[in-house]
DNA sequence: AGTATGACGTTTT
DNA sequence: AAAAACGCCATAC
């Protein structure tokens, strides 16, 4: 699908040392609503390698995966580029997050004509 | 076609 | 702060 391809642009555009909600992916791809659809694209993508999936995290500012199914590979990942994450997996936002265009919607447009000219 | 399933999110207890 | 209760929607079956 074609929100997948973006989602995976979006994702590949975070800076390292930064961090993206599912929901700011899912928005800066188009899909407001795609939170879930971001999920499953991380979960079942297989060019991982390919892309910065450590960077995605929940809106609470925590890391989803479980402990024993990626936790502990996700939080190292992120520590090791300079995000500062706590014993039980939360980064604080205000610092970690990625900028671009935040949450706003209209951001979405404008982030999308970027990344295909 | 209908239903269950999520690396989710917001609002309400 | 934490958890339930909803809402959400592409996939898989």
């Amino acid at each position: 699908m074609e929100f997948e391809r973006r989602a995976k642009e979006v994702i590949r555009s975070i800076p390292r040392g930064k961090v993206a909600t599912y929901a700011q992916v899912a928005t800066l791809a188009g899909n407001y609503k795609g939170a879930r659809q971001v999920a499953r694209v991380l979960h079942s993508s297989l060019d991982k390698d390919r892309l910065p999936w450590q960077r995605v995290i929940n809106s609470r500012g925590g890391i989803s995966l479980k402990r024993g199914h990626g936790f502990e590979e996700q939080k190292r990942l992120l520590i090791r580029e300079g995000v500062r994450v706590d014993r039980l997996g939360r980064i604080e936002l205000d610092s970690f997050q990625w900028e671009a265009g935040g949450m706003r919607r209209s951001a979405a447009k404008e982030f999308l004509r970027k990344l295909t000219q």
